[in-house]
DNA sequence: ATCAGCATGTAAGGCGTTACATGATTCA
DNA sequence: TGAATCATGTAACGCCTTACATGCTGAT
């Protein structure tokens, strides 16, 4: 039962970044990290604030210019040191849930076109993917002497690697399952 | 709030092949399948007694050979109906967290060593799976014209195209960190 | 005026893991 | 005789998602 709320590693992350609200990090989230990680506001507001009890980060007192509710947090000299205690920590857990792999070996149970339906579904999704990713990647290519958007690129390019591989495999099995 | 416990699935998927154990589907799910999906005792057992009370599923009265408790069940024709309605569902999600990514987006707030460091870990542990996946090919290569063996077949190359990928990729990942 | 997006948060509940509890059997 | 494996199950608890609740702001 150890703690192991990996959402406070990647908001401690993104606040390693820059200063952001809850909704900023959402929006991070769900930019060039979601297809390797997801988070949803019910986890990110509590996040922040079990994190901002324990000193881990700091609410920005805003030049209220408007009126309007919006809080900014700043990762603290504790943050960062815990993030880097992560970053330094080995272990690490790749958590891979393919439910179309369990569909394509459970195929059996029913006929050969439902599995390649399944197939070309998966297939489309990681169409549209790539070709957002391919866009992060020619934006990221210009600026890789900036030692974060390198590491943005790496993450990208695994994306792109990863994903043409899935692309050819579908073409593979495609061919195996029509004969 | 959609009840969808995809363990029922897998279960189900497993049960469709041959009556099994708790304990067996626990072995059967760590051997082929653990690579793109992982399941507990602790969410098996309680599956099972779900499943058995919606008739899903069925317990077989054992010629209980020795006394000793061993529960094998087999699927309903009602469980086979909810196993195919699941694969002519073309919804699937692919979920994947790889901490070894996150790790490396966040690498600005280490040293690159760092970094280098967990692309090693990774790509150890790629080659340690990659072997295993491996030898599950050749032996179901053998049998490709059994059904099942080749849905099965075909998770397996699914494995190893990535994980080639994944090598390949760490291999220029560390060529430009190294520069 | 209306709607999308900005912004924060809580409540309920599902899913799953780890750890525990228990005991039989097989093999060296 | 002791360890590994077979075998079933429960309890506690953690993490996260979905849905809900609320209200402001900016653009059309």
């Amino acid at each position: 039962m150890a703690k192991d709320r990996k959402i406070d590693l990647v908001i401690l992350g993104l606040l390693s970044h820059e200063d952001l609200t809850g909704y900023d990090i959402k929006k991070r989230i769900d930019g060039g990290i979601s297809f390797f990680w997801k988070g949803s506001f019910g986890s990110i507001y509590p996040s922040l604030s079990a994190m901002e009890r324990s000193g881990l980060v700091q609410r920005l007192k805003e030049d209220n210019e408007s009126g309007r509710e919006k809080i900014r947090y700043h990762i603290t000299k504790k943050g960062k040191d815990q993030l880097r205690t992560w970053l330094k920590d080995e272990k690490a857990d790749n958590d891979l849930k393919y439910e179309t792999l369990l569909k394509l070996y459970f195929g059996g149970a029913e006929e050969r076109d439902i599995t390649l339906r399944n197939i070309d579904i998966f297939e489309e999704k990681i169409r549209r993917d790539i070709e957002v990713l391919k866009m992060y990647k020619s934006s990221l290519e210009k600026y890789l002497d900036n030692e974060d958007h390198l590491y943005y690129y790496l993450t990208v390019t695994f994306g792109i690697d990863t994903y043409e591989a899935y692309l050819k495999w579908c073409a593979k099995a495609r061919k195996l399952l029509k004969r």
